[in-house]
DNA sequence: TCACCCCCTTGGACTAAGTCTAGACCTCGA
DNA sequence: TCGAGGTCTAGACTTAGTCCAAGGGGGTGA
């Protein structure tokens, strides 16, 4: 049971409003790591007349607000992800499609040590095809 | 003493020409992971009649053959990279600056056991500050 | 030397992602 | 009821990148 979207929405310091939750109804429960493109497209089949530059707005507010994540991880794909926490990337060369990789299923090693660096933030991108699973038709 | 660029061309099966050498003498020798258009700009400071097609042109040519790499690493920006060695990335959150690490500086284990994965690249992304040096004015 | 062919280059049209703007539309409180 | 702020919309605009059709140039063989 967790909280409802308004709740969330408002938690966040953002007003809710029928486009805005029509927004985030689709894009917190995904874990398509979808374009800008792909949720207007997703939410204009439940909500055919929200404009373009609703969902844009909307996105970046919640980019904003830290409900979601921006990626820039394949050539010329900026994604959105409601994953907050601190999480890897996987990314399928073959279909493009792009698949979390928990924190600690990876270690990571002296980042901390490097000279002249303040990291404050940092994953591991991995690239190559999932195993197994046959590909589909 | 290295190889002259017309040989590295040739030897990466490209046909040298006035504007692939242009673009090869800046390309080849940054570390400043330039964009395209970055690209264009500095080659037309001594080649002033070339045309953004061709450094387009070039620059997908050398990705095809090896010569160079392209990196997606920040919001919107494709980069070139002259070091196709494996390596990490340190992008400066203040300057958007990408700066290099070496492969070693960084430990990373447990790659290859991720199960239903088969990674055959990845790299450590890394955000943050450069320290030290104080800011320039 | 000349002609031919193939590759290269060019400018401009075209596309796609993203931002911006001006006006219409809500919503809520005085 | 009214006004003010916040929100939404369509479409113009910008920028990165690709595509295309036409022109140019250099090597090779006659
Ligand atoms: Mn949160
Ligand atoms: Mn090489
Ligand atoms: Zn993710
Ligand atoms: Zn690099």
């Amino acid at each position: 049971m967790s909280t409802s979207i308004p709740e969330t929405l408002r938690s966040h310091g953002i007003q809710p409003s029928a486009q805005r939750l029509a927004v985030a109804e689709y894009v917190l429960d995904t874990t398509a790591h979808p374009s800008a493109d792909q949720v207007w497209g997703k939410v204009r089949e439940r909500f055919p007349m929200i404009s373009r530059a609703t969902v844009y707005n909307t996105l970046n507010l919640f980019v904003a607000r830290g409900l979601l994540r921006q990626h820039a991880l394949s050539e010329g794909r900026v994604v959105f992800d409601p994953n907050t926490e601190p999480h890897h990337h996987f990314i399928d060369e073959t279909t493009g499609a792009i698949h979390d990789v928990p924190w600690d299923a990876v270690d990571v090693r002296r980042v901390a040590e490097l000279r002249g660096l303040d990291v404050r933030e940092y994953q591991v991108v991995m690239r190559g095809r999932r195993k197994g699973k046959a590909e589909k038709a």
